[in-house]
DNA sequence: TTGTACCGAATGAACGTTCAATTAGAAGAC
DNA sequence: GTCTTCTAATTGAACGTTCATTCGGTACAA
């Protein structure tokens, strides 16, 4: 039960790879204990070795999404840049790794509108939390945003960049840089102080 | 299997209220079709009178509430109207019906992001579709849009109207009307031709 | 008297989870 | 260095439950 021993052997990690991609695949119900065991090359038992219950597992896997997720967003983030570019590479590095990894672009989508999202709200990355707030935060006390309630702000950014990397993920038309870089600019010039 | 033919006793329309409550309480899988009969009034195999499969019967709601939402987001759409205002109402609107409807919203947002979506895809509203297509064009057309590809022009509106329904209805912090302006104004500020 | 609407118990398959048994490997004894 | 012991890791068949779907039957209308 306890994670940081184990991973020696990397069954934990390849029951939630596994996890990962056949629920982008078929969905958490379309998903059976037995197909993400057969899938891990692990028997049905061992998945509970590591997971109380497939609900905790797929809670954990979000979880560690979620903080894969936030070190994408953030990891090269430069306080010395100007706030606007900062915000660039923010959307930048988060479209990237969405396009990079469909599979946690699907599960992230599937997972926020589910009955899991409500009946474990209190299950999130911390980490993710944390970077995200402090750096929306660093905009809002420095007004680089339009006046609103800063709870929106995070959602409604994320709104769009959904729609976009869903929609290059979706259809087959590729975006050019240039067009993601439009992309932001109209989320940023809607939410800039104008 | 004639949907004509059977309002009379109204068990149809039963069967897709209640599942739509359910589902919005429970999620897909967290709703049985016991559930559902139950629910409506009904035994379970009158469900199968109606719908072949509970698949056929989710699948079936979904382009039900896509009609009743095309009608409520451009039923009182004036052509005649500054195309700025048009666009306000239709926004506005489609906020409204959300809110008011909150078992469709939760609903639609899980069937979105749902293998049914991609195991389906030609199972749409033919209205909604028609409609919305008709109402972007125009704005489109007569370059009221910046020069973007077409086909993301709604996803992206879409993206924050539903962050923020998603924000009121999980939230119990209420939106004032003018919060509601002003997120359609980031919106439109982000969309139109600068 | 034929067909449609409806009922609800019965069916059978699918699935999450358990558990008794086996193996691997580390720690300790000598 | 080898033997012993103990625990963690792993297996997969078996269990019990849940659930979508079926079906034989009733009621009523045309």
């Amino acid at each position: 039960m306890n994670v940081q021993l184990e991973d020696n052997s990397g069954k934990r990690e390849a029951v939630l790879n596994s996890t990962l991609a056949l629920i982008k695949e078929h969905g958490f119900h379309g998903t059976p204990m037995s197909m993400i065991a057969k899938h891990a090359g692990v028997a049905a038992g061992t998945i509970y070795h590591y997971f109380d219950s497939k609900d905790t597992l797929i809670v954990e896997l979000y979880i560690h999404v979620k903080e894969r997720l936030a070190g994408a967003m953030l990891g090269n983030d430069n306080k010395d840049l100007p706030y606007k570019d900062r915000f660039f590479n923010f959307m930048i590095n988060q479209y990237n790794f969405y396009i990079e990894h469909p599979d946690v672009f699907f599960f992230l989508e599937q997972y926020v509108n589910s009955p899991f999202a409500k009946n474990y709200p209190e299950k999130d990355s911390q980490l993710f939390k944390d970077k995200v707030h402090t750096f929306f935060n660093y905009g809002i006390e420095n007004a680089y945003f339009r006046n609103i309630d800063p709870r929106l702000l995070a959602p409604t950014v994320k709104g769009t960049l959904v729609a976009a990397a869903n929609f290059q993920l979706s259809q087959y038309s590729a975006f050019s840089k240039e067009d993601l870089i439009e992309i932001i600019n109209i989320v940023w010039d809607g939410i800039k102080r104008q």
